[in-house]
DNA sequence: CTGAAAGCGCTTACAG
DNA sequence: CTGAAAGCGCTTACAG
């Protein structure tokens, strides 16, 4: 008979499997086994008798009884949409911070991903708030009020960089704007004056902002704001080389721009890659800038002058806000904490080899 | 009074309430909300007063209890060990399958995260088997074999890139072997001839895979092997940059090598920073070969030569394969499905520009 | 120091 | 067509 015919798993031990082997009840196992405060109440000889037994049997709680008791899962729930099936380099960063916060705490992640904020996440979402999960993350979520109020009412959550601000619901960003205006007034200081600025996803608070800040900079800086240098396009490294390339044939006899600004890292790497199949060396030609500072950032070649977003320190932050919440409900069952409903992390210039002075002979 | 402080969050709905306020008892409401197969024995009016009822609670059954019941969570466990708290971009493509195939069965994919396979995992992963999880995909694990038995004891499993082979176990592998011979017989028809390989993590089968091909590749094409060109290095880019600076230093005099295998992208895009750094060009000085084609190998510069793993459809494979022996043993509880014990994936070799036919002046 | 009872929210037989 | 009972595995009072 082959390898791969094996005989029935055995059903798990339950306490009152443990208890028998031991001679006592269920609940003396119980109390020796899973719940510490009440240990002590066992005789040193029941409790070996117990402790052997479940080893023997090699016993684990079950989770599913234990979480209808406590209604606590130990899980949190991680919401994100996740394009045709790619996960950006945004999320990643974010993840990984919840995950080392999550694991510190002894709580699980579950993973829930969906295809668009507007109609998936309001059908699908609530359904996952079911006991599964004490508490949800929602990663740049982009949620018409009424539904994040519903989710509110019913389960905590946190979120990041979330378009909306709910009252009474922590929202960790970053100060997407100074840093916008920091980069953009970097890439003047270098002598640019011609600069491209391919946008994010239009209507996203974080987009907007870039938007924003890139003009006060060219205006702090006596330049002339050129809507024509205001490309739409969207967070992704297809996006990117999409929207560059769409430029470049319809400017065929416009000069390069000095540098162009990218709304994130995903969007300078598809811009280098068009540059240089068009045959312009960069930083030598035009200089390229991102945002986020995410893996990418440093892979990239040349590696990329960037604003540098804590993405993963706000993962683990929002783990850490989370889990306050569903405790202090767990505790004083009377009323929620007074948190702070906006959490603002600093963001910082990392100047790169992509970005260099303007070198080239003629102004515009 | 600020927005921040709210009132407290309801209690979730349950049948009973449901139940009380359709005036039926609480497994009427059970049939009409829950059950699919006995919901057609209550009448239609009373079903539409129950599912009135339902939407007006916001009625969400309690996943612990039906877990209890059914002894199934619909929900996927994913073991992977994390460096450092750095996922790579190896555990990332094959999540990204996962996720995609959980989500399409509408399985959920709760992530347990270990130090190291060694102590850690034995030590934690059976906690995690309380029925919190139906299954668990273990992603490269490299585990003692009583580890392997024992988990296979009470908690089915899938593994990828298991070192081990367990009977009865599923394992999801490539044919690594066939793809870095085909990689270096390449670098070798390009006119290289002193081909630096720098490994991955010795011992692990993968690693010796690659190894053992590199050499028959070179013995195939009649060249002699050289200890000395064969690098111990690990998985990662750090790792791939000191590899090749520690071998630069302690060759000062020797000819760089024509190209360099690299056991993984991440290794070779540490060591391409590191050439970089030294002046040298790829491939103009020196080609540059990967494996895995994994995201890194597109965003570098240049782009990776490399052996693609089908990485994202493993991961795809692992939760089918799982899920099948799932629900087989839910099904009829007599036995295990004969299942496939290795699944071996093709490899294909991906020629991009950091390999470059040998055009230097001398030979050795 | 130890056990019998009750209940978390649900579903699956079994009666009516 | 509908409901009372029993039980999934656990823990929390309450008795002894």
């Amino acid at each position: 008979m082959p390898a791969s015919v094996r005989k029935k798993r055995a059903r798990a031990a339950t306490l009152a499997d443990v208890g028998r082997a031991a001679g006592v009840s269920a609940m003396a196992a119980s109390a020796v086994l899973n719940s510490a405060r009440t240990s002590s109440r066992i005789s040193p000889d029941t409790r070996a008798r117990i402790v052997a037994a479940a080893q023997l049997l090699n016993y684990r709680p079950n989770a599913a009884a234990r979480a209808l008791l406590a209604r606590r899962m130990n899980t949190i729930g991680v919401a994100a949409v996740v394009d045709a099936g790619e996960l950006n380099t945004y999320f990643l960063e974010v993840f990984n911070g919840l995950l080392e916060a999550a694991a510190q705490h002894e709580q699980n992640t579950t993973v829930f991903t969906f295809h668009d904020w507007t109609h998936d996440v309001p059908a699908r979402l609530p359904r996952f708030c079911d006991g599964r999960v004490d508490g949800l993350i929602l990663i740049a979520p982009l949620v018409a009020m009424d539904v994040l109020r519903k989710i509110a009412g019913h389960t905590p959550y946190v979120t990041i960089h979330n378009d909306l601000a709910v009252p009474g619901v922590v929202n960790l960003e970053s100060d997407e704007e100074a840093g916008a205006f920091t980069l953009v007034t970097h890439l003047i200081a270098q002598g640019h004056r011609r600069i491209l600025h391919l946008t994010g996803n239009r209507g996203r608070r974080g987009s907007e902002r870039r938007i924003a800040a890139y003009r006060r900079a060219l205006e702090a800086a006596g330049i002339v704001y050129d809507p024509a240098l205001v490309v739409d396009s969207s967070y992704s490294t297809p996006a990117g080389a999409q929207s560059m390339r769409t430029w470049l044939q319809q400017n065929p006899a416009a000069p390069l721009p000095d540098a162009v600004f990218c709304a994130n890292d995903g969007i300078a790497v598809g811009v280098m890659e068009v540059l240089a199949e068009a045959g312009y060396s960069v930083p030598g030609d035009v200089s390229v800038a991102g945002f986020d500072d995410s893996l990418v950032a440093r892979t990239a070649s040349p590696q990329l002058t960037t604003v540098r977003q804590p993405l993963r320190a706000m993962g683990r932050q929002a783990v850490e806000s989370l889990l306050l919440q569903i405790r202090a409900e767990h505790e004083h069952d009377s009323g929620m904490p007074a948190t702070q409903t906006a959490i603002v992390f600093p963001t910082e210039l990392i100047a790169r080899a992509s970005v260099a002075p303007r070198a080239r002979a003629a102004a515009t």
